[in-house]
DNA sequence: CTGAAAGCGCTTACAG
DNA sequence: CTGAAAGCGCTTACAG
């Protein structure tokens, strides 16, 4: 219940704790006892005190409270990008689980920069915040905020490995199912379009790629891999080269699901029919997956539980900050849709097809 | 650069502009003047200082700085459903406009629930933000932020009309457009399906609607309005209802992109084809809408712009508590595609086409 | 059961 | 040019 709807319009000072003990005529103590509820307070004060501070529209400086009890309730949390689904949904959770825990979330894009990064983690220590949850571009930010001792939780990826929390997906196992699923179908040339490989995230999925390829005897070819970096552009020209070779792969698994939706346009650009010509697979479920025709076979990682859980570890880690530190791994299941299919009956045999595409 | 790599781990207690000072052997007062670089300090001293300052990783308490400034650097930001692309690109617009102007970013996602949009701006009061950009879902959060004075502007939709900064996409103009562009097509028959019709958004929207129908000279059908509120499953049963009726529209004018991807869907169900059997038109352009074929038209609102644009009144907003509340309006463009076309020879023929769906 | 006093970390007139 | 003092709004032992 939102105060009374005052009438006059209110004072221009906002109101604090004197205001309030004053209307109610006790001593600022006092009134702080009767509305945080700790400490003894007579029957009568209590009430005399709320209605006071509802009277005044008293809404107590958690600013000021905090400085005095050292202690905050918001987190800091820091993505790559909210224009990309897969964050949006990583912070749509964190919020959620926040909220329900009581926090206030500080959120901050850093566009993908380390250097952005860093400066977003320096405000976050300025404004103590009670920890952070990040996705790290670089180790930078990790090195930082534990020089600060500020509480901790990576997400997606890691750098700060056997130093702080994290809660990851199991990159390598859906990896290496999915390009089972591929192999299952008859494909022998199965391509893999990464961003790269050096995170933990390109490194686990590039290596399931390769154990089920080196389990079912497929030869590794080093052109198959292919690390197209952050670029949209860059990506859907890497994916079209794919397309283009004169031994082009029956099958395109994209580590992500920007890389999948550059697959995707490059194929269309080609002519290149899916599952007929090529089948496509991707890590990372992304809406548009299911709307399109066919709809197209993805790792499902749930962002939104990797937020809340994330949080969860997070609150846990500042209740006991001499806990060692703990990853957390989560499943993702492989949705196998219309866009993986059997490999073309004479695979070379489909080499110039249609327009060459820009 | 982030302070030094200490070799020895930091101290337990976070340094202060105490042990800054002691440890450049000056006073409190001189280092926070060396610090700020307001006023006056020695020349030699000001460098000792920021050394000292570097040397013990001291990152000042910005909730310490505001306590006693009275002036906050963080904004509230409060949207209805970070998973929809519309309220992310919003969120993601707003925040990189925030950091560019040395603000952070509060974020808190409502659910669409006015409960907890009243409950997220009470913890921003709380937290003495220097102004809040929102999407209201009711009136009660703009009363709530009006009453207790803190700055606000209020994005895509508007509840405190004539009292607050609102910054709006021009709603009428746009739907009124992509009717015509039906009408054009040579639709008589023209559907639209929309949330609701008490906010600015869906008011507008339908006014537009309404207009261009009016100045085509067609028939204002009741039972071609229909809202559906916000439930997805709903919205698909409410698409298909309007695609099974003896009938049936030959266009629907979807109200958001929710309502588009529920149109989309229905028709899929039932084997309906665009835009051979139907046109669809989308207010609010989503990342699938150009990935399937046919890709759908759609009014295009830049919901980055919008964020930017709303974080920039607000601030200007903050300087000049005085000044009349002004409302922005950003235009948006049509983007014609795929899915619009002329309608079937004879309509009224298609009736009982395929599967029943679900 | 209540109030005076101290103090969280900072900045800012004001003496000197 | 510098430092002692006051104060932002709150909470919290501690006397009484």
């Amino acid at each position: 219940m939102p105060a009374r709807d005052g009438a006059a319009p209110g004072p221009v000072r906002r109101a604090t704790i004197k205001d309030v003990a004053e209307a109610a005529g006790v001593s600022r103590s006092t009134a702080s006892r009767a509305l945080t509820g700790r400490g003894y307070v007579g029957l009568g004060v209590r009430e005399r005190v709320q209605h006071a501070a509802e009277g005044l529209g008293y809404v107590p400086d958690a600013t000021a409270r905090h400085l005095k009890q050292q202690v905050s309730r918001s987190i800091g949390v820091l993505v790559s990008d909210l224009r990309n689904s897969f964050y949006a949904d990583l912070a749509a959770g964190i919020s959620q689980q926040a909220r329900r825990r009581g926090y206030t979330m500080m959120l901050a894009d850093d566009n993908g920069s380390a250097a952005d990064e860093v400066a977003a983690a320096e405000r976050f220590v300025a404004l103590r915040v009670a920890g952070v949850v990040v996705t790290p571009v670089a180790p930078d930010v990790v090195a930082y905020l534990s020089r600060h001792r500020v509480p901790l939780v990576e997400v997606d990826r890691q750098f700060g490995e056997g130093a702080s929390d994290a809660v990851l997906v199991d990159n390598k196992h859906a990896s290496r199912r999915v390009t089972e699923h591929l192999i299952g179908l008859g494909h022998r040339r199965i391509a893999l379009l990464i961003d790269e490989m050096e995170w933990t995230t390109g490194r686990e999925r590039h290596a399931g790629y390769e154990e089920a390829c080196r389990a079912a005897g497929l030869p590794l070819e080093e052109s198959l891999v292919v690390a197209a970096r952050w670029d949209a552009g860059a990506a859907r020209a890497a994916a079209a080269d794919l397309l283009r070779r004169p031994d082009p792969p029956t099958a395109i698994f994209a580590a992500n699901n920007l890389l999948a939706e550059a697959v995707w346009r490059a194929a269309a650009d080609l002519g290149v029919r899916l599952p007929d010509d090529l089948s496509l697979a991707s890590f990372d479920d992304a809406p548009w997956m299911s709307m399109v025709t066919p709809q197209v076979t993805a790792v499902e990682q749930d962002a939104v539980a990797l937020g809340e859980t994330a949080v969860t570890r997070l609150l846990e880690r500042i209740e006991a900050a001499q806990a060692p530190p703990r990853t957390v791994m989560l499943g993702a299941r492989v949705l196998q849709r219309g866009s993986t299919g059997p490999p073309p009956a004479r695979a070379a045999v489909r080499s110039g097809s249609a327009g060459a595409g820009a």
